[in-house]
DNA sequence: CGCCCAAAGATTGTCGACAATAAGATTGAC
DNA sequence: GTCAATCTTATTGTCGACAATCTTTGGGCG
């Protein structure tokens, strides 16, 4: 499943909307690797096209902060620090719980068994312990993700789906973070779409904070044992 | 005060730049009315500027949801309608809720006591009924960007003060509204700066998200009025 | 030997021209 | 008279080239 807003066309029309994705792509996969330089010729040859569309493909990349430019020296990949890693949980502890409060009030009955079968396959693959590393963080977006669009906020929807989810991934590919908070981030997962079936947007709201919460302070323990 | 994240420099350098904010300028103040096609012969002949660097300045407007684009067809100002405005509030509420409470953390006690002269000086403004429609939306911003300032979390800030303020600095500029919360509103804000005096995270968050949604639930009645 | 200045190289920013697509107008047919 | 199709026109998308700026390399001076 693709973690964008809109269903996109296959292939878009515009040389500058396309090397835009492929980009975005690439530096959220670590392709292109944080902190390199880009240099306009070189990623125009390697791609076959001319500048024109490069540069306005950099200009997005620039809206949504992943690459950082300096007028007349140049553009660089961004490098995610621990502490901007932090920011974006911060601010999606403050969005997803909103998120999740609005599911609960917009969401419709099919949507929500939807989830609910999202969650029984989440079940089974925790069980096999093997598959944690990649399979399970993507569910964990994945579930996210549908919290989001469940809200029914449109403009929720795009800054968490156009910009925070691809720094989230972004750093995931950087760290290859393997998390073992995979029981409890399903067990917290299912609370949260128990509140929404509910309809209990309070406690909805209040759960995905705590989820999302919980979460950053993993992280943030898995970044102090890395420093030392 | 000038509404944005971080201190530009008097003329920016590159010439994409400079036009990219001047071209939000005039469409957030409806120099340029909404739903108005771009055209970009046109615009660049009225700028003195060739079509490249303007249509760069377009991405990022794009990016900035200012306008919308259609592939080979070409841009319009986006039109605000109640639907999207209601939205921004739901979305400010979370944000800047999660800001107050990072800002009674975070905040120095200098700045803080910047933001009581802030509110005295409101106040008496306030006593002047006259003034009301201007300078009161005015300062009533200003008091969300120092708070948002002083959150400290630098994404934050780039969402509320890059994308969301011009968006409800368009929409007040396109119906000029004049709140009659003035009072009810400034007593709010006092309450926010005393939690955050008190460094009450919790209860600044609480406040403020009160406060958001008493603002949209205004501005919702005034909508169905207009609407009748 | 190290530092500073200058020139060469490369890269970014800007421009005008061409190609491709979509909107609008004119003409023809029913 | 109305609809449809085609042609015209205008706008968008793309490209290559020039100008301006920064970086780097080389040389000279202290």
């Amino acid at each position: 499943m693709s973690i964008t807003a809109e269903a996109l066309p296959e292939v878009t029309a515009t040389i500058a909307d396309r090397i835009f994705d492929q980009l975005r792509q690439a530096i959220v996969e670590g392709e292109i690797p944080p902190g390199s330089k880009i240099s306009e010729p070189v990623l125009a040859a390697r791609y076959g096209i001319s500048r024109g569309p490069l540069r306005e493909a950099m200009r997005r990349l620039e809206s949504s902060s992943l690459v950082e430019r300096k007028p007349n020296v140049g553009a660089r990949v961004i490098t995610l620090t621990s502490e901007q890693l932090l920011e974006i949980y911060v601010i999606r502890e403050a969005l997803e719980g909103m998120a999740a409060r609005l599911a609960a009030e917009h969401m419709s009955d099919a949507a929500i068994a939807d989830l609910k079968r999202l969650l029984t396959r989440h079940r089974t693959d925790v069980a096999q312990e093997e598959w944690q590393t990649y399979f399970q963080k993507e569910g964990d977006l994945d579930f996210h993700f549908r919290i989001v669009q469940g809200s029914g906020n449109r403009r929720l929807i795009n800054i968490l789906c156009n910009d925070l989810y691809h720094l989230a991934r972004m750093y995931r590919c950087q760290f290859g973070m393997k998390s073992d908070r995979a029981r409890d981030a399903l067990k917290e997962h299912e609370l949260v779409v128990e509140a929404i079936a509910e309809r209990d947007g309070e406690l909805a709201e209040w759960l995905m904070r705590r989820h999302i919460r919980k979460s950053r302070k993993a992280t943030e323990r898995r970044l102090a044992a890395m420093q030392e």
